[in-house]
DNA sequence: TCCTTTTAAGACTAATTTGTCTTAAATATA
DNA sequence: TATATTTAAGACAAATTAGTCTTAAAAGGA
């Protein structure tokens, strides 16, 4: 799998929060509605804040929300925040520092399909699906 | 990481065995080669052979070597042996039956790129870097 | 101020993946 | 045939990831 499962759980999320008007949500909503554990995802939103892709307010009538212009938030910054930078280095054979300068066999061909891959994570951002999932015709869960 | 660290280990090790004029490479040196432990290796591999795309000898020259010729091992067999085919549904939000039917809201803009990875992993066989490996000039551990 | 609601933090458990070790089975060769 | 070598199989342990639960801290409202 491309990510980890948390970094899926925080992509969902993140959509699902762009797309309500509200500027906060409740995470009991999210999880309610995305059908995913609560204290879990708790959790892996609490990695977004400290990531500042979004912001948090306790108390009554907290909850989290974008922290930025849903057109400042790329798929791309999501899964840096969860998994790390990891997968963009990511080399075919798992080499450690796999680089132009110090190349595996397979490193040629695989860079211009992983750069596709990167430039698809960099220029999706949130906004590009807040119509799609308003209109509840997409599905968000299992 | 797009998949488990066995399946890194294993792409590597047809790599190599394909680079090898012998018919058949004894485990041992593929894992002192690849500085990868004999046994996890070896577990790997015998999942390959299950598979058909290696064959395995025991004894006194023993060892394994590929099933087929090389440019009929595509990137893609290996990584459908070891991960299975969760890699190749694999939908963006981890939807579990997410299509063109009943797709995700990111479904459609994922897909194409999805489709660039397959047809790269499709099309690429271990052939094509044979006499790189042969040349030792790639580097093909840490 | 006090109570309730909600996120923050972190300990803890469960599941999965990764890695190790032992024994069995096959085979070449002396 | 006996021995040494090598893969096969599977039990087991360690590490990582996923998920649960409890308590603390912040904030709104009575």
């Amino acid at each position: 799998m491309l990510f980890s499962k948390a970094c899926h759980y925080a992509i969902r999320a993140a959509l699902y929060i762009s797309s309500r008007s509200e500027n906060i949500v409740p995470i009991r909503e999210i999880s309610d509605e995305l059908e995913i554990s609560f204290h879990f995802l708790t959790k892996i939103l609490q990695q977004l804040t400290r990531h500042h892709i979004l912001t948090s307010l306790k108390g009554p009538k907290g909850g989290v929300g974008l922290n930025k212009p849903a057109e400042e938030i790329s798929l791309k910054s999501i899964v840096l925040a969860i998994d790390g930078q990891d997968f963009f280095e990511g080399c075919l054979l798992r080499l450690d520092k796999c680089s132009d300068a110090h190349p595996c066999p397979i490193h040629d061909e695989w860079k211009p399909v992983r750069r596709q891959l990167l430039n698809f994570l960099e220029s999706t951002t949130l906004d590009q699906f807040q119509s799609k999932v308003k209109s509840k015709k997409f599905r968000m869960k299992v």
